[in-house]
DNA sequence: GTGAAAGCGCTAACAG
DNA sequence: CTGTTAGCGCTTTCAC
């Protein structure tokens, strides 16, 4: 038998409201009362039923985080930090992964939505229009993804990629390949947008490959597309791909950086122990989480929500992988 | 302006109940009035309002995991299919990471409790006593730690375990240090157990440092002390632990596997990819994960639920940093 | 400073 | 097959 608040109440002849008060609104009840509540709710291990709480407060103090994959290393740090701070917030945090799957997304956004205060949509794949409806529904922070009206959190590339081409020029490449990602990604076709701007700034050329699936796996099965562009250097979409070519290449017999220059973005912690060691665009997922929450909990206090957009910077981590110039042979400048 | 079962009810003249009824019990209201009702309420977006559902039933349709970190690679994989296969089975996951502390454990079972069917607690700090009260007041599973009377997902590291001290005894090492994880830790424990009774059965030393922080950092603290045991082979708590030990001992100019071998529990991902990869104790978080929602699913499901142990069996996986014979000079035995 | 009463949205007997 | 009724545990006016 669980204790209610009518349980405590009753043990000392006391009103529901009153301990409820004591709870909620302790300045409008006696000190007196109040450790007399307080005592009688330890001793019967008295918890507060937060589906009662809900139906009436119609706030759930949780708050629905969505990710592509949950496994996939570049979430779990985003994970954690944005269930850390919603949890300093006084907020839980449901979690859900879509598998990468846009039908799989909208199901999961229909369940939780009525059983969250918001929702975090991490490089959400819904139409626009669905995205409308949403922010509609429930308050709405989408993260690597841009869209009208709704709060995000964005990672702006620009600085990343910018020093990541003049690396790369610096070092005496000519022609770079882009080895894309998920079709439908907006980080993706930033992260195109950029590497054109910045090669045309340069004067070098740049090619695309892809889209392949952003895993390991998936890097590994561009390799081969990657060395038959002739450039010197690749830019993976992010590090699990360009770890999967750098495995890929060393099979091949292609030598890192002698023969071809690898580079990542995200810096996931594998990147730093890989042999070589991956260059990458760092990307701070745990700053993403806690601009996250902190979105959430803005939105849940009741403020008058204007959609905000959080902009995170980028930055180069130079590593083995890009370490030297390419060889005399295989620059085409 | 949310739409609720009267909503939905009134617009067709019909009454709530049978609006709850056309969606929990569908055989039990005719397929015409049911096609009215599905047609309103999607016109109207009807979605339950889970907390209302959750005060009359009793039954949330959430399960808790708590996991010590979310970001330890051990534990995605882990969250991720106990997710997937909770989901499957009608169950969101309220996610929460307790920094390896006990304190905050405690902190967020408690705030969880009334909010979940049941809570999966892994590798839990918490005293006996506490589980004890726990498992009085909700469903609960243990994962990496027996407990009299609660149901548990372990790896039973046995296999893993005798496979791998045969290994390295068949590559001639002698004496074997163990750097041990926490102190606390269930798992911990089992492994040093385990070890001593090979180390017994094949009449080598094994020698004991530690505890150490279960982390890369903590592995790279440990190498000292590893080294100064005079051992050629290290076993390591975990996978990250061994990945440090490896970075600090090619900072110090140990070969590995010439002068050291060493190995890890877990099979992360980054493993098979570090240099040399890593020999490892492979255990499947995958299947702990899909164990641990089935165990949640039957106690949901309202099944007498005895108290059940999955036992997940082991495997060594070996790779290049136990891949030769310790060097004569070094060999003690 | 405390009590009384109403109701959040839904389900679960029980009638009809 | 559908309506009626009651109530889950809590918060929130409104009285006193």
């Amino acid at each position: 038998m669980v204790a209610t608040l009518q349980t405590v109440a009753a043990r000392l002849g006391l009103d529901p409201s009153t301990v409820s008060r004591a709870f909620n609104e302790p300045e409008r009840v006696s000190l007196r009362t109040r450790r007399r509540i307080a005592e009688v709710a330890e001793e019967l291990g008295y918890r507060p039923n937060s589906a009662a709480r809900a139906l009436v407060t119609g706030r759930t103090d949780t708050i629905g985080v969505v990710v592509p994959d949950v496994a996939n290393p570049v979430f779990p740090e985003f994970v954690k930090s944005a269930q850390a701070h919603a949890w300093g917030n006084g907020q839980a945090v449901l979690l859900a992964g879509t598998d990468e799957s846009p039908d799989r997304e909208r199901e999961i956004v229909k369940r939780l939505l009525r059983q969250v205060d918001g929702l975090v949509l991490c490089s959400s794949r819904l139409d626009q229009e669905e995205i409308t409806d949403l922010a509609a529904q429930t308050h709405l922070v989408l993260v690597n993804r841009r869209f009208p009206g709704v709060s995000a959190v964005l990672v702006d590339a620009t600085d990343g990629v910018r020093q990541a081409m003049e690396h790369l020029v610096a070092l005496g490449h000519r022609r770079i390949v882009y080895a894309a990602g998920p079709e439908r990604s907006w980080s993706d076709a930033e992260r195109r947008r950029l590497l054109a701007q910045q090669a045309e700034r340069l004067r070098i050329d740049l090619v695309v490959v892809g889209p392949f699936v952003p895993t390991h796996e998936g890097g590994a099965g561009a390799a081969e597309a990657v060395r038959a562009t002739g450039a010197t250097a690749v830019v993976a979409y992010n590090d699990l791909m360009a770890l999967g070519i750098q495995s890929a290449l060393a099979v091949a017999g292609v030598a890192v950086p002698d023969d071809m220059s690898v580079m990542g973005v995200d810096d996931i912690s594998t990147s730093a122990i890989s042999t070589p060691a991956l260059t990458t665009i760092r990307v701070s997922m745990g700053a993403a989480g806690e601009a996250s929450a902190r979105l959430m909990a803005e939105v849940a206090s009741g403020a008058v929500a204007d959609p905000t957009v959080v902009t995170l910077s980028t930055q180069l981590v130079v590593r083995a992988s890009t370490g030297h110039a390419p060889s005399a042979t295989s620059v085409t400048g």
